[in-house]
RNA sequence: UCCUCGCUAGCUCAACGGCAGAGCGGGCGGCUGUUAACCGCUAGGUUCGAGGUUCAAAUCCUCGGCGAGGAGCCA
């Protein structure tokens, strides 16, 4: 007797099979027992009758509480009533075998839970058809990066998570002691690192975790969060974009190739992620200012407008994003920032100093910034100048400004936000849904 | 760090100065096609905590706790 995943009954129609799962929810009516069970893979509908068991075993299955654990055996059939994913798919029950009944006192209703409650509750929340479907998308969206940076030359780095200093010198740092060697931070980025790893690899990647201590509290904020950042020896800001567009519309269509059914069942319009092509707008930061100024006088709005609210030389705030972003069905790259407001090794403009080569990728439909990447600085005495600028200990840059040194030459890279790219997938409203067991400023169990 | 909001049954919420309620979930019973099934019965409360106002406080006031949304900062 085959034991199959849910995923696959559609190849099993006719014969019989057997799914190792759990029971998700149970409806009884008089002699007839539907059970939703899960496997990991799927959601499928099985129906006992009684006359098809011992009575005994029917009124276990009556009974059987919401999460039991069973092993179920009978004829696969196609029948379109039936609720599950992928859907219309039903087994037989001929034989089950429970291998826990579960407690009776299952927290979590298949309904709408508070925030705060579904969060103490989250390693139980995620079995629920809704998280299940945004994690098996994130698995995805994890596979489709790395298929593409691996199928294009890209060789996969890993960086250090323990460092001795802080990046970018710009967020707050998660510190620990570090034997006598005194503080270690937890890293905000492995960009440094891969500056030096495309020196000695051409092209790279890294995909780790990423900590950032501020004391951010937003629907796009977690203290941790996952990055991939890809970096490229001879690479200038344009050609970064190329890149970028590929990959994130390579990400695109292998989740709806693949995880079709899962975005349908959180409500996901498709169409508007079918549209996503290269290439995508890219806007000047002189143009998308003058946007922002025209999208403020047109507000009517006070309270909207007065978060609207732009001059040359901001950093764009969600606000402006948002209202950015529903110019556009696709994502659009806003280039060439205000060096004031960025990280100190990004490139200068040619002849306008005040703007940096660095370009952001800004998701449709208001989910903001997914991608942040620039063109770095290559010459090693701007490179110290500005590391002296910024009050950064030159002796903690020692070995960033050998690369400067031996063999420069043009590169840029970027980093991509897995959870803000799930959420923006999946329609959802906030990213800490996006990962299995979110750390927020408020939040730390389980 | 700042602004705003919330906290009542296991869960989601109602009651907004006058008897503590409903739906879901749990228990018992009924039903051969349910889709968060339905129908009947049933158990379930320190209304976040402390203090105050009042004949009377879940409700009004003060302080505290916890959480959420947003700003700033960022991916």
């Amino acid at each position: 007797m085959a034991i199959i995943r849910v995923e696959e009954i559609s190849n099993f129609v006719g014969q019989e099979a057997t799914i190792q799962g759990w029971v998700y929810n149970r409806t009884d009516k008089g002699k007839l027992v539907f059970l939703l069970v899960r496997d990991g893979s799927g959601f499928v509908q099985c129906v006992a009758f009684k006359g098809d068991l011992d009575e005994a075993t029917f009124d276990q299955l009556v009974r059987l509480p919401q999460e039991s654990s069973v092993v179920i055996t009978g004829p696969v059939r196609e029948d379109k009533r039936a609720p599950g994913i992928p859907g219309g798919y039903e087994i037989g029950v001929k034989h089950v075998e429970i291998i826990q009944a579960a407690d009776a006192d299952y927290p979590m209703a298949l309904k709408d839970h508070g925030v705060d409650f579904a969060l103490d509750h989250r390693h139980l929340w995620i079995r629920m058809q809704s998280q299940w479907a945004v994690l098996r998308v994130r698995a995805a969206v994890i596979a489709a990066m790395r298929e593409w940076l691996d199928s294009n030359g890209f060789v996969n780095m890993d960086t250090p998570i323990l460092t001795p200093a802080a990046c970018e010198g710009t967020s707050t740092l998660f510190e620990t002691e570090y034997f006598d060697e005194g503080k270690a931070y937890l890293a905000q980025s492995g960009q440094l690192y891969n500056e030096a790893n495309i020196m000695a690899f051409g092209k790279v990647y890294c995909f780790g975790p990423t900590f950032r201590a501020e004391k951010s509290k937003t629907r796009r904020h977690l203290t941790e969060f996952w990055m991939l950042e890809p970096e490229i020896a001879f690479c200038n800001l344009d050609g970064m974009m190329e890149i970028e567009e590929q990959m994130v519309t390579h990400i695109v269509q292998r989740v709806l190739r693949d995880r079709g059914p899962e975005l349908k069942s959180l409500g996901r319009d498709l169409g508007r992620l079918e549209k996503i092509a290269p290439p995508f707008p890219r806007i000047s930061y002189d143009d998308a200012a003058k946007k922002l100024k025209e999208l403020y006088e047109a507000e009517t709005d006070p309270e909207k407008k007065e978060l609207l609210k732009f001059d040359w030389g901001m950093d764009f705030g969600a606000p402006h994003e948002t209202a950015l972003t529903a110019l556009y069905e696709k994502p659009v790259f806003v280039y060439g920032y205000p060096t004031a407001v960025k990280a100190f090794y990004m490139e200068p403009w040619p002849g306008r100093p005040e703007v940096c080569k660095s370009v952001d990728l800004l998701a449709p439909e208001g989910y903001g910034e997914i991608i942040g990447g620039s063109e770095r600085m290559s010459s090693h005495d701007l490179l110290l100048q500005r590391i002296h600028e910024h009050n950064l200990p030159e002796e903690a840059f020692k070995w960033y400004l050998d690369l400067r040194k031996f063999g420069s030459v043009p590169h840029s890279g970027f980093g991509m936000g897995v959870e803000r790219t799930v959420a923006w997938l999946c329609g959802i409203e906030h990213i800490r849904e996006a990962i299995a067991f979110p750390r927020t400023i408020k939040r730390v169990y389980p």
